[in-house]
DNA sequence: ATAGGGCAGT
């Protein structure tokens, strides 16, 4: 506002002092004093309606402490009223005065009052514009703030430090990173670059626009930051989803010496839910007992859910028996550990004593019954909650669709989706998207290409990814890589589409496909991790190309029993027998642990090339060096071994297992009897055949 | 004048 606008304010108000002086009778001593005892007990309304009926002038402080009353309590209605008065009495009112009227019609959120003063009043100042774009910006206009900044700026006026605070902080509403910049520029040139008010504005604004480099930047200009600045800091680098930044930021703000706010606590406490950070979550609870924040609510909410993350459900349930932070919040967030621990019955438990529940709570022990496959009482669950509470939310029914999905219970879905489409949920895409699956996985590929298509112009990767995946286990490979090209006019592939893909692929032996896909990642930048590199295996040695599987084995981390499974069953399925036998000795040299399905391989290669000594020799390992528990299966293997070969003694001995031999056992067995001649083994097989 | 938090699923 500079010099000028303030000696204007001083002018006005020497001008109109002598007539108010006149005006002024004793009966106004009085009125005063009564309407300032109505102020010091608080009642605003009563003196207000006295002033409005007391027919002169008061003295100009008393207008401005009414507006500012009437600011901090939102009262619309009296600041009218003081204005009316004021104008009707002062012949230009003071302009000073009016920008308090405009802050009052601000804070009450009447923008459109505040216009109309501030298009009407006859001297504008900078307080004028300040009170006016303020206004708008927290009215919930920021368009139109930072319409009037520019109006503002034309008009000759320059900004003061409040505009800019303003005017930043609608920048950071709109997104506007441009606009921020400009701004930014100018707070620079106009001298106000040490404020930390500003600097901390633009470093949320910055972040708030995704530039969390410049947002940084910013930061470290700032000598002192300040309490607001660092947890501006902190959440910002969380919302980008640099946790890691976001608790380096907190600790620092201890180093600083500055107290955080409670607000910050959260930020630092999700960032370390979300990477599990224990230790760091562990010291940050040492903080907040450091500066006695464990009694607020949100503080202690977050520090439950940062142990219940971390595993440490005993250390949750200490901080939650403290008496004086249970709130809705609390409790559902100790029930949710309980639930996602694994530790149903004592979720159970505590939700039933809980004294009030929200959707969520509900939605926690469902979610609980859902991730530990536990559908019956997850059936159970959602017969309850209908009888308790009239409501659903879209994670309802989200899981209520994973039950019926893992049950193949279409008639439980199909109700589901009849909620769905009577209360409006078909817009929720993770909803719909569960729909897709819960129809395809039960078989029905109609209805979910048809939920499919009702989603059209707004589906995304996981839609496709869902159909793909039915029709992909229901052996519809073609279908699968038709839609996979369908699929890229409309949205990005992740890795989940290409193990899909790969499996399809496989199934139909469609190896050129199969290559051109893997071709497509690499080129792509696609992270190859264990499922692909699985897939991918799978797809190469299924479809007789060895060579590549192996390389494939070659680039997966050493360790993992299943990817050299796949390779071993590709050489067996492509009469490699002695290759794969090679293969499962290199696992042992380079100390890759076998699995009982390693040994079913391994037993399938003998069979191929009649390796019935080398057979036994394994069955002997795996029993004796591995202590794999034999399986029906590994029998299976074994009696199809010695049968085909005639290894008749073995045969024998090998029946002595603890399992009832199957049909197919026997009359293998018996075949086998008739080619080798063994009436004695052959009469056995046919009592038990009887 | 700046910021403005915590519980359910994906």
């Amino acid at each position: 506002m500079g010099v000028s606008s303030g000696a204007s304010a001083i002018k006005n108000f020497l001008q109109i002092n002598p007539i108010a002086d006149k005006l002024k009778p004793t009966k106004a001593k009085s009125t005063i004093n009564t309407i300032l005892a109505h102020l010091e007990a608080g009642r605003l309304k009563k003196a207000v309606s006295l002033l409005f009926s007391s027919p002169f002038p008061f003295d100009l402080p008393l207008y401005g402490h009414l507006f500012q009353l009437c600011s901090a309590n939102r009262a619309i209605v009296e600041a009218r009223k003081v204005e009316s008065h004021l104008i009707s009495y002062y012949d230009p009112p003071p302009t000073f005065l009016l920008n308090r009227a405009i802050e009052a019609y601000g804070n009450c959120r009447c923008v459109q009052d505040a216009r109309e003063l501030f298009d009407e009043m006859p001297h504008r100042d900078g307080g004028s514009w300040n009170a006016l774009i303020t206004a708008y910006a927290k009215g919930g206009f920021p368009r139109e703030a930072l319409g009037l900044f520019l109006d503002m700026n034309r008009s000759g006026v320059s900004p003061s430090e409040v505009t800019f605070a303003s005017v930043l902080g609608s920048c950071g509403v709109l997104l506007e990173l441009g606009f921020a910049r400009v701004v930014h520029g100018f707070v620079v040139k106009l001298g106000y670059g040490g404020n930390v008010i500003l600097a901390s504005a633009l470093v949320d604004v910055y972040g708030k626009c995704d530039e969390i480099v410049d947002a940084r930047r910013m930061f470290d200009e700032i000598d002192r930051p300040n309490a607001v600045s660092w947890n501006v800091i902190v959440r910002r680098y969380l919302e980008v989803g640099d946790e890691r930044q976001s608790i380096l930021m907190f600790f620092q703000t201890i180093q600083t010496g500055v107290r955080p706010l409670t607000f910050t606590y959260s930020s630092a406490l999700v960032a370390c839910s979300t990477r599990q950070a224990f230790l760091e979550g562990i010291q940050i609870h040492g903080i907040v007992i450091k500066y006695r924040h464990e009694d607020d609510e949100k503080v202690a909410t977050s520090l439950i859910d940062m142990y219940v993350k971390c595993n440490d459900v005993v250390s949750a349930r200490k901080i939650f028996d403290q008496p004086s932070v249970k709130d809705l919040l609390s409790w559902t967030s100790m029930v949710s550990g309980y639930a996602m621990a694994g530790r149903l019955k004592e979720a159970q438990e505590l939700f039933d004593k809980m004294p009030e529940r929200s959707i969520i709570s509900w939605n926690a022990i469902l979610a609980g019954y859902v991730r530990f496959g536990q559908w019956e009482e997850a059936q159970s669950f959602i017969f309850k909650m209908r009888q308790n509470i009239n409501d659903a939310d879209g994670v309802t029914l989200n899981l209520v669709l994973n039950v019926s999905t893992a049950l193949s219970d279409i008639e439980c879905g199909s109700q589901a989706h009849a909620y769905i489409y009577r209360h409006g949920f078909e817009s929720v895409i993770y909803v719909n998207n569960a729909l897709i699956d819960m129809y395809g996985k039960c078989g029905a590929l109609g209805r979910a290409r048809i939920c499919f298509h009702n989603m059209s112009g707004q589906r995304d990767t996981i839609s496709w990814n869902s159909l793909m995946n039915s029709l992909a286990q229901q052996q519809m490979s073609m279908d699968v890589i038709t839609m996979f090209r369908e699929m890229q006019k409309e949205t990005t592939p992740n890795e989940y589409t290409f193990s899909t893909l790969l499996a399809a692929c496989a199934n139909i032996y469609a190896n050129n496909q199969g290559k051109q896909i893997h071709g497509f990642m690499i080129r792509n930048g696609y992270k190859i991790d264990d499922v692909i590199l699985s897939a991918l295996l799978v797809m190469y040695s299924k479809c007789g190309h060895l060579e590549y599987a192996l390389k494939v084995l070659k680039n997966a981390k050493p360790g993992d029993a299943t990817l050299w499974n796949s390779m071993i069953i590709g050489c067996c399925r492509h009469g490699k027998a002695r290759e794969a036998l090679d293969l499962f000795n290199l696992m042992k040299e380079i100390g890759v642990e076998p699995d009982n399905v390693t040994f079913q391989a391994v037993f399938n290669a003998c069979i191929c090339e009649g390796f019935v000594d080398e057979g036994k020799r394994y069955f002997d390992t795996m029993i004796n060096d591995y202590g794999i528990t034999v399986k029906l299966e590994h029998y299976e293997c074994m009696i199809n071994l010695y049968t085909r070969y005639g290894a008749m003694k073995e045969l024998v001995k090998l029946l002595k297992m603890p399992f009832k031999p199957t049909m197919s056992m026997l009359t293998r067995i018996f075949d086998a009897c008739k080619v080798y001649s063994n009436p004695r083994l052959a009469m056995w097989v046919a009592k038990k055949l009887n």
